[in-house]
DNA sequence: GTCCGCAATTCTGTCGACAGCTTTGCGGAC
DNA sequence: GTCCGCAAAGCTGTCGACAGAATTGCGGAC
């Protein structure tokens, strides 16, 4: 009775997460261990293992005694994400304009260009993935890998906002130009305003992501009304 | 059979960190459950939730089928976590200089003071808390959660050759030399200076990296020679 | 002396069980 | 009708056990 194939809390780390990052899970509930037991028909202790290593992601919460909860949703929260994303993604692109090769720097261009040349017909779920994509691939560039987990673990607490954000119809097409424009920084390597446009990119106010937490909440909680 | 006053695996937790943190596991080693359950006078159940949360905090890994094992040392992870740390640590400062009261900045200014006229006089051990200690406590101002459990987090991960760095008798009259350079930039709000003064203090070379963590594996691997 | 292969041992990964704390839900007092 | 208290149910936290894979160590072949 090992394993099942290759790493069953892996599995489990992997649905957990997807679940918590969707807020399938309303924010504060309890997680009952024993039916997500029986849903992932496995026993509990893969499970808490899994559950553990999301407590170390900030993903849910270890009451003693009560059990594990699902991360709330604050305003505070968010914002203090941003904020972070911002100095790590800042600081990867200031390494990758300084020490990437021309050669990588025109594929990474080059690739964008034609992204986000056809952004106007990408479904939203395209849409949001792409964004992450561009933001990830580009601080990827910095070979950084702590860097890298880090920015993976901001993006799955966040995932659930910016996706929000990214509804408002001005709001994604402003984020396609503010992409473009950083493109064409990064491509002559222009230092001051590709790091310039970054910070304008990434700069919410905690009025705008107010909003974002209310309209998360809202579309969390909407199947109670109905 | 329930719990023994307030977490368990929050104490193995922290105990197997305290460890890791200090190698006394060598790298690359092994974590024998078992043992370490004996040791700690408990079960294997909260050993593996314990460990599955260090496999988060990136303190060791999981090879499927083969158990846990120890965090390896190597430059470019020490690097790359020196790197990170400027990011997050600058990104705090700016917040700090730009949003705290004159009456923090003055407590932690005068509180500082007063600690570093006195640096002299400590032992190594302390002037190694001292000095993580002033760095968290001027990027705590910035009232960021989540940037102060991945700043923790780093310190984890480099305490070890940290130490190492600041056992240098010139290197640790420079860091407080550093300290102080900061710390009255801080307190006329010179933003320039001072992010240019924490670049500085925190920029590490390769070749400086790859003598500290030699350092390191040799007192790691000392008393295998005797 | 070295290398290969097999057997014994060790360890991981998972499960089921159980003790005790927390919560829930009912019933009675006021 | 509301509130308090108690009993029943549920859940967590921990343990021991076991199956199967990985490692170790021995013995024989060359």
């Amino acid at each position: 009775m090992a394993k099942a194939a290759a790493g069953t809390v892996d599995m489990a780390y992997e649905r957990l997460r997807d679940r918590l990052v969707a807020f399938d899970v309303k924010p504060g509930a309890r997680l009952n261990e024993s039916e997500i037991a029986a849903d992932l028909s496995m026993s509990r202790a893969p499970i808490r293992e899994a559950l553990n290593r999301l407590v170390a992601d900030g993903m849910v919460s270890l009451e003693p005694g009560r059990g594990f909860f699902c991360r709330k949703l604050s305003v505070r929260e968010i914002t203090d994400l941003y904020d972070v994303r911002l100095d790590l993604e800042t600081g990867a692109l200031v390494v990758v304009l300084s020490s990437a090769t021309d050669a990588e720097l025109a594929a990474f261009v080059g690739k964008w260009r034609a992204e986000l040349a056809r952004g106007d017909s990408l479904s939203l779920d395209e849409l949001v993935s792409a964004d992450e994509a561009f933001h990830l691939e580009l601080a990827a560039m910095a070979g950084n890998g702590p860097r890298m987990k880090f920015l993976h673990n901001i993006n799955d607490r966040i995932r659930f906002v910016r996706r929000i954000n990214l509804e408002a119809p001005d709001r994604n097409g402003e984020a396609l130009a503010e992409h473009a424009r950083l493109l064409e920084a990064i491509a002559v390597r222009d230092w001051k305003t590709a790091v310039e446009t970054l910070r304008e990119h990434l700069a919410r106010s905690t009025d705008e992501v107010l909003l974002m937490v209310q309209r998360a909440l809202a579309r969390i909680y909407a199947d109670d009304v109905a």
